[in-house]
DNA sequence: ATTAAATAATTGATGTATCAATAATTGATA
DNA sequence: TATCAATTATTGATACATCAATTATTTAAT
């Protein structure tokens, strides 16, 4: 392949595939009648593992930006799976708390996402993964 | 790293990934005073590199839905960059083409495009990309 | 202690993604 | 040829991404 080809088109598959990645976990959730996003799951599992987290450490841990994870939580808030608790040290500050219904969807999806996984790198070699992510590094230290 | 690790981390790194590589694009138009996004460039792109094109199979060359195509060229017809022209053979069919102003802008872009392009590979190695390419199909394989 | 700077979260505006439904037209078939 | 199916494009609804601006609060500096 020519160079100018092969930068192209990489990069075009970079996001193509990273859009049916997600097109895919949006699917299998609604297959399985499970009404979340690829997103939310994203926020509600992370808050799930740092129970207590506030939404700027959310916001860094999960790469959102802090417009995008307020209107994303409200909508978790609403489905009632987190809530937001006023922190009593500062005032600025909501820790995040996932509920009783939160935690049992989070059971039912758990599997779910790890089959979603599993079918994403069927047929790939652990070396290959790591060489992958290796590349995904460099990439984004070229683009910080 | 474990197994399972090694599964969740690639695939939100290859989302986040691809999502910086987004902004970067649009930044680096900004920066350079162009109004334009980068899912608009490359539309406006295609069709310049296939004038006549209709919009369905533009939305296949670009992998984007049928809708997101004709919204984003809404815009890009209000900025007066492309036109749809009836087909004389069918009634369905718009067949699109870049107007000289279009075509103005996509000389201004091309070489700024080239520039991301190269940025975005820096210290990546033609055969890495080509592995990178292959795991890329695999995964793609692998949701569809 | 006051003022200035930084931080946490929200809101508004615009653009894109996706699904679902629809309109208009064309193609296939019986 | 009349009907049914497929295709092309659009629209509506909802969710997310991003930038910019704003509010409220806290921290730092003078």
């Amino acid at each position: 392949m020519k160079d100018k080809e092969l930068s192209s088109v990489f990069l075009f598959k970079l996001e193509t595939t990273a859009k049916q990645f997600r097109r895919y976990k949006n699917r299998v959730f609604k297959k399985h009648n499970i009404d979340i996003t690829s997103d939310q799951w994203i926020l509600l599992k992370n808050i799930n593992e740092a129970e207590g987290i506030n939404q700027s450490e959310l916001g860094i841990r999960c790469k959102k930006e802090a417009a995008a994870v307020t209107r994303t939580l409200d909508i978790l808030e609403k489905k009632q799976w987190i809530t937001r608790e006023a922190n009593p040290n500062s005032r600025r500050v909501y820790n995040l708390f996932t509920t009783k219904n939160g935690k049992k969807i989070i059971a039912i999806i758990l599997p779910i996402a790890l089959e979603i996984r599993t079918q994403a790198r069927m047929n790939i070699a652990d070396d290959d993964l790591t060489m992958f992510n290796r590349l995904l590094d460099e990439i984004l230290t070229n683009l910080g």
